[in-house]
RNA sequence: CGGGGUGUAGCGUAGCCCGGUAUCGCGCCACGUUUGGGACGUGGAGGCCGUCAGUUCGAAUCUGGCCACCCCGACCA
């Protein structure tokens, strides 16, 4: 019907691409690798950021703001880390700007230069645990629950809108302990934090597991992630919570007095989900109409259009219409009444359907001489009559069918896009034809793991949590391995 | 940073080879008819052709520099 999208089999990116500009989520902006979020998309944002902060409130967290800017020797402290960021760091160098004395324009006033360079951070690991080490003394002052909704810059070479900007938008929660064994346990609540969260209100299916050496964030001891499959069979990582260790306790010497009177490092834990995953939420559900949106994090739930000839039939439907929209705000139903006089209804079908509101219902002064309305689901185009006596709850009813029906048919794209894989020409033939997730034999080395990922662009997306211990052969190398792991193509 | 490509109205484009002041579609504005799946008609507005220089009587078109963006690679939430 649209004939603004590019077609998902035509060219899967491009419709991606399409999809995001016309649905009105983001553009690109005057900068390079940056994306202005416009009013729609960024609604989308702010339902995950409400159900998000509510769930890291209801396990304990607290909200605080640590600084944009991280003093560049801050970066140097802990090695792993430092090399893990190093190439992609924003630097501020000069604080002033002055006339050009050549009279063209503005230039940086070199008499201006730092001190010591600031980074822009990427992450905040480094400049809250510096402060940490003023917040605690005792092991009284553990746990340390603190989450930060901020922005952070990874200046990467080549972007696309969500899935990888410069600047993005995230959460990150920094957390400190007295045990190790705390700290795992809050990296792997959070891990369980996230995938309720993708399930229940993206209703995005996903994979839980443990990232390899190789994939691992720098300077984590463990990092739990999970992954989502795209419909064209890539993956995306869509949320990571890491075990620290004590290394950035050590780093920036954060010490406690244990309950025995020892002086013990601190255990950490940080994990985020981003901005991204409004890109995972378009590549999981949409199609090519456009927007398909689960109705929990619809901004927009119900759009009600009006049908009618002239304003005597607008006045009658908008007093109906008018009527429903209250009934289902009275249930909690975010409803827009769309009575613009200046595009048609068939417009407004498609626009709607292309933004992604869940359901739409049409009234026309047919309906309302039968008492009806005509109702139609994104999800399935499937269109109805229903009579308005109970619509409320007939509306409520189906908005958590959508819900439930959105995740099922991602969950089954997942199981039929899951394979294992025996063979080097079975792994390779799956990858090239197929896509998706497949579990495959691996000798647990770096050195295979990345001559696999030279050889087929495909990655260890993760090691599964339940993942049922299996004697075999590697599929590359033929050496002994203990378990399998999922590989695929990733975003 | 390597390899390839493209810059013409808000968007998408034709014209460029073979120099003569720019085509078409969408969108926009006005009026009228329309309104249950992206309406139609009539009229209208909007472009120093990325930028700087050169060649020429004359440059969107030819030549050179610069800038920007896109695609492929290395990097990556």
């Amino acid at each position: 019907m649209s004939d603004q999208i590019t077609s998902r089999s035509e060219n899967y990116s491009q419709w991606y691409q399409d999809l995001v500009v016309k649905a009105d989520l983001a553009e690109n902006s005057a900068v390079r690798g940056c994306m202005v979020i416009k009013p729609n998309g960024y609604a989308i944002w702010e339902k995950m950021q409400q159900h998000l902060d509510k769930m890291f409130k209801d396990t304990g967290h607290v909200n605080a703001y640590f600084p944009l800017f991280i003093p560049k020797s801050f970066f140097s402290k802990e090695a792993s880390h430092v090399e893990g960021f190093a190439k992609e760091c924003a630097v501020v160098t000069h604080y002033r700007l002055k006339n050009d004395p050549n009279g063209k324009g503005i230039i940086v006033d070199e008499d201006a230069k730092l001190e010591e360079e600031l980074i822009v951070r990427p992450t905040s690991e480094t400049i809250i645990w510096n402060t940490y080490r003023g917040w605690v003394q005792s092991y009284r002052d553990l746990p340390i629950l603190v989450n930060q909704w901020a922005n952070v810059v990874r200046w990467e070479m080549r972007t696309r809108l969500f899935l990888r900007t410069t600047e993005f938008l995230w959460q990150e929660g920094h957390t400190a302990h007295a045990t190790s064994q705390e700290a795992i346990e809050e990296a792997q609540k959070m891990l369980e934090v996230y995938t309720t969260f993708s399930e229940d209100i993206l209703a995005i299916p996903v994979l839980k597991g443990t990232k390899t050496a190789n994939e691992r964030f720098a300077g984590a001891l463990d990092t739990y992630c999970i992954e989502a499959l795209m419909q064209d069979g890539k993956a995306l990582q869509a949320g990571t919570s890491h075990f620290l260790g004590q290394n950035f306790a050590k780093a920036f010497d954060v010490k406690f007095t244990s309950k025995e009177g020892k002086q013990e490092f601190v255990w950490a834990t940080s994990w985020g989900v981003s901005t991204r995953l409004m890109g995972a939420l378009i590549m999981s559900h949409s199609d090519d109409d456009g927007l398909v949106l689960p109705p929990r994090l619809a901004p927009i739930q119900v759009v009600i259009v009006p049908i009618y000839k002239n304003e005597e039939q607008l006045n009658l439907v908008s007093e109906q219409a008018l009527k429903i929209k209250k009934a289902l705000e009275a249930k909690g139903v975010s409803v827009k009444f769309d009575s613009r006089d200046t595009h048609k209804p068939g417009w407004k079908f498609a626009e709607y359907e292309l933004k992604g509101v869940p359901i739409r219902i049409a009234i026309g002064p047919r309906d309302v001489e039968n008492g009806t309305v005509e109702v139609a689901r994104r999800d399935t185009k499937e269109k109805n009559i229903y009579q308005i006596i109970d619509l409320e709850i007939k509306i409520e009813h189906i908005l958590n069918q959508i819900q439930d029906n959105i995740f099922k048919k991602a969950q089954a794209r997942l199981e039929a896009s899951t394979y294992h894989a025996d063979s080097w020409e079975e792994f390779i033939d799956i990858l090239d034809n197929k896509g998706g997730f497949i579990y495959a034999h691996w000798d647990g080395t770096t050195e295979t793991e990345l001559k696999i990922k030279e050889e087929t662009k495909a990655t260890i997306r993760c090691i599964p949590l339940d993942n049922k211990l299996e004697e075999g052969k590697c599929i590359f190398t033929g050496n002994p391995s203990i378990q399998r792991v999922v590989f695929a193509r990733a975003y």
